[in-house]
RNA sequence: GGGCGAAUGGCGGAACUGGUAGACGCGCACGACUCAAAAUCGUGUUUCGCAAGAAGUGAGAGUUCGAUUCUCUCUUCGCCCA
């Protein structure tokens, strides 16, 4: 028998898809459209197999839908502006395009050795001017808008990179890629205004039904709207302050007011500025992080002013006022009251500073004694010890009673106030989009005029100079433009940005006037199904979700808000970890074992190696398998299906050889299958089979809502099951009439899967025509059934019936099959219960 | 510290709305083929027990005729936020 030629026939199908165009798509407007789109890749060099994982659960979406009757759109690009670029470029001294360039076409190949569904001639890719260039114009067109602003902002600042860091790109006070300590420091930056559309971020999270929960949960909890009020504290001690406006969201602990902390960038700063103590103080603050984390790990500290604050509710209670390191500017009006009972924060200040801690809130449990002693408590319970508080359940009601007190006594307001910041967009990087701004002699700015954009990012720089290299490029930001001189904008925009809208730009990439036809929008958009990796679950999805309103904003031609209808976020893939005698991270290749317990080195058996954990594939752990060597030795096919085989996709999977040749020999397996099917139908025809048709029609339906659900593996199982079925038949050489029409279907099922090896089989039994498989459902009714029968609820046997038995037949088929009468003769039933076409349970005395 | 989720054989994992727990795969064992090995094929494989049978889905309770599934408490692990 011949075996699969996996090298001949992959590469057969994957030029006849290139050849034919197969995967072109155009608008349609008589067919339902499916965008299917996974998250593009960075061209870091080349695929690992999360990207395997990740375009593999797509491909098997758009190939379905496709085969479905869908006019579907699954494009692929590139997110190709970023710093390993740069670092790159630095390192080996080349261009940081070339080096993209050269990635993106590694990368191309193997995935296209995939055998991916993707119409490659929408490719895009972020750093080429014919997509930058349109962002440009976005970013002017949102200046216009009122949505770009400039402020000085302290920003974490990578002194290794020499970048300014978002706070996510922070990692325990470090930088995520550097590991450097993140300095604080003052830079003027471009921001778009997110929080603008803060509240309808929020609300219209609701709407998202197939968004996973979790995401949902987790950008909730990033916009982090929450409900409180605006307080004005009168302030005594210092002619030129009348008062100080706060924000809590626990006006209620007002009576356990013992102090008022400002942020040390709080406007009343400036009376300090000559303080030389109030210097040093600052200056210490700004070795703390700007992350909330860092903030509330840092050791609390202060600096006490000559103020005091009084207490708007009983005014004769002074309060001093500080200037605290754990108090931001961006939230709230940078001054917060202290109330050091019920705040972990303010706990900690009060004890260092020795202020009152005064207990007015108590838990539903405690006595009305109960004082607050080692650590704050934040819990709900009882106002205590305020007054006309008193009694009052904290927070909810107590909360809302007290902002209707303070409203009433016109000392304060009812607020919304949201956790989410502004989107600082300036990076001081060179591989990225150049901002359109010219700034004048004065430092005033204006945006680059229309005629001449885009804005080119020069090319051939040296990138071995410290700081942003753009600015070291005096031909580049010097411009004339009717005879007076302005320097253009040396900061690029995160690489966030590009992402933000790439989907946008699939539905037309060919059109080089507009970033996106609006034609072509109102038909593909939204994405249908988003795919991607758990880790952009906040940030690239509400950057995305903010520049649809953006776009959206004072524009009515476009009705889109909400770029991505489902999102499916998939796990990682792992591997175990291993490590030699000196603790050097080895990885799989350099690693051999007989037994599968005891591990040594390949080159030198003598060396032990130490098995770590299994975690997600990683270069500094050397944990990972390169995909190229795997479709090398197994083929795509094999690939694609082990990807699949082991674990729900949203779940994080385990790397296995043997899994991978298992994989690999049920291949092998089923184009036996079917050379033996393709011999055996020249024998004479048997008649049709009932049961062959109830089989396969069965799976057809089990393998359907398998996909609905993304439960792929199942799939898997259901293929393995339906091999085992087919093979039986064939090896009884039961040459039924209908085997090849049922087979056909099969081997249809798997087109999605495994689609090189079923296009194959499928031309051999010279079937060029694919579609779904229609299920006819006369084969999914079985009319005789299992029952079980339980005798207290312990299982006691199976009885077959007719389908849709009464309960009084089924009773008496239970009698007259003799076989439970151990059961029904020396026992009492005293009740039963009868589920339709499941069970029947006996209950004795 | 808060939020979300998970826990099922030696391993990865199945189980539709509460109704046959362990599908399917890996591994392992035995057998066939072979001089032999690999490959391939077959049989078995939750635990205890020769068997009949009993126990069994992280631990403990509860609801129910019946719980992997629902409720509560706890333990461990993961992710996110702090």
């Amino acid at each position: 028998m011949e075996r699969y030629n996996f090298k001949l026939i992959e590469s057969k199908w994957q030029k006849f898809w290139a050849d034919n165009k197969s995967f072109k798509t155009q608008i349609d407007k008589n067919k339902e459209k499916f965008y299917c789109l996974e998250m593009f890749p960075y061209p870091s060099g080349k695929i690992h197999m999360g990207h395997v994982r990740n375009y593999t659960i797509g491909d098997v979406l758009s190939r379905y839908k496709t085969l479905k009757g869908f006019n579907v759109l699954h494009p692929m690009g590139w997110d190709s502006f970023g710093m390993p670029a740069e670092n790159a470029a630095k390192q080996n001294n080349q261009d940081p395009k070339v080096w993209t360039e050269n990635n993106i076409k590694t990368m191309k190949d193997q995935l296209k050795q995939l055998g991916l569904s993707i119409d490659w001639d929408r490719e895009i890719s972020t750093c080429s001017e014919e997509y930058y260039k349109h962002q440009q114009k976005f970013f002017i067109e949102m200046f216009n808008k009122g949505l770009v602003y400039k402020k000085e902002n302290y920003v974490n600042w990578d002194p290794v990179d020499q970048t300014v860091l978002a706070n996510e790109q922070v990692i325990d006070g470090k930088g995520w890629r550097s590991g450097a300590v993140v300095e604080r420091k003052k830079l003027s930056q471009w921001f778009f205004n997110i929080s603008k559309f803060a509240d309808d971020l929020q609300t219209e999270l609701d709407k998202l039904d197939e968004w996973p929960n979790k995401v949902k949960i987790m950008q909730q909890n990033w916009i982090g709207k929450s409900f409180g009020c605006e307080i004005d504290f009168k302030i005594i001690g210092d002619e030129k302050v009348k008062s100080i406006k706060c924000f809590t969201t626990r006006p209620d602990t007002l009576f356990g007011f013992s102090f008022l902390a400002l942020s040390v960038d709080h406007p009343l700063s400036k009376l300090y500025e000559s303080d030389k103590n109030f210097q040093e103080f600052k200056n210490q603050c700004s070795r703390t992080g700007t992350t909330e984390e860092s903030i509330a790990n840092a050791e609390k500290i202060g600096f006490k002013t000559n103020l005091l604050a009084i207490n708007p509710l009983a005014k004769d209670i002074k309060v001093p006022v500080y200037f605290a390191n754990f108090v931001l500017m961006d939230y709230g009006f940078g001054a917060v009251f202290g109330c050091p009972a019920h705040d972990q924060r303010d706990f900690d200040f009060a004890k260092k500073y020795k202020l009152e801690i005064k207990t007015v809130v108590k838990p539903f449990e405690e006595s009305s004694d109960f004082k607050v002693s080692t650590e704050a408590y934040a819990g709900p319970g009882e106002i205590i010890n305020s007054n006309f508080l008193n009694g009052l359940k904290a927070p909810n009601e107590s909360v809302i009673e007290t902002i209707k007190i303070l409203e009433e006594k016109s000392i304060g307001n009812k607020k919304i106030n949201f956790r989410l910041k502004d989107w600082g967009v300036s990076r001081q990087r060179y591989w990225g989009c150049p901002i359109p701004i010219l700034y004048d002699e004065n430092g005033s700015y204006k945006t680059v005029a229309e005629e001449n954009l885009p804005v080119r990012l020069p090319e051939n720089i040296d990138l071995n100079t410290k700081g942003n290299p753009l600015s070291n490029i005096d031909e580049w930001t010097k411009v004339e433009i009717d005879g007076e001189i302005y320097h253009r904008e040396t900061d690029t925009l995160d690489t966030f940005v590009d992402s933000s809208w790439y989907f946008l730009r699939f539905c037309s990439p060919e059109n080089s006037e507009k970033p996106f036809d609006i034609e072509a929008i109102n038909y593909w958009m939204p994405v249908d199904q988003y795919i991607g990796g758990v880790e952009h679950a906040i940030l690239h999805l509400l950057y995305s979700r903010f520049f649809m309103r953006a776009i959206g904003y004072q524009n009515n031609s476009f009705q889109f808000k909400e770029p991505f209808k489902g999102l499916f976020t998939q796990g990682m893939v792992c591997h175990e970890t291993y490590k030699d005698d000196a603790n050097n991270w080895r990885s799989p290749d350099e690693v051999t074992t007989e037994d599968g317990k005891n591990y040594f080195l390949l080159n030198d058996k003598s060396k032990k190696i130490k098995v770590g954990s299994s975690e997600s594939m990683s270069k500094s752990k050397r944990n990972t398998i390169d995909p190229q060597k795997i479709i090398e030795l197994y083929g795509a096919d094999a690939v694609r299906f082990f990807i699949l085989s082991d674990s729900p996709p949203e779940k994080d999977v385990q790397w296995s050889d043997q899994g991978m040749t298992s994989s690999y020999k049920f291949i092998q397996k089923l184009y036996s299958l079917n050379e033996k099917i393709n011999s055996i139908t020249n024998l004479e025809k048997k008649s049709k089979s009932i049961e062959l048709s109830k089989f396969v029609n069965q799976y057809l339906d089990k393998i359907e809502r398998n996909l609905a659900n993304f439960h792929y593996n199942v799939i898997i199982a259901n293929i393995y099951e339906a091999h085992s079925f087919l093979n039986q038949i064939v090896k009884k050489e039961q040459n039924y009439s209908n085997l090849v029409e049922e087979y056909s279907k099969f081997l249809m099922s798997l087109l999605p899967i495994i689609p090189h090896l079923s296009s194959e089989c499928l031309e051999q039994l010279k079937i060029n025509k694919y579609n779904w498989p229609s299920i006819d459902e006369k084969f999914l009714i079985e009319e005789n059934i299992s029952i079980v029968v339980q005798f207290d609820g312990k299982k006691r046997g199976i009885i077959k019936v007719k389908k849709d038995i009464i309960e009084k037949d089924l009773i008496k088929e239970i009698h007259n099959s003799k076989s439970f009468d151990k059961f029904l003769k020396n026992n009492t039933i005293t009740k039963h219960f009868y589920v339709k076409n499941r069970l029947i349970n006996f209950l004795m005395k």
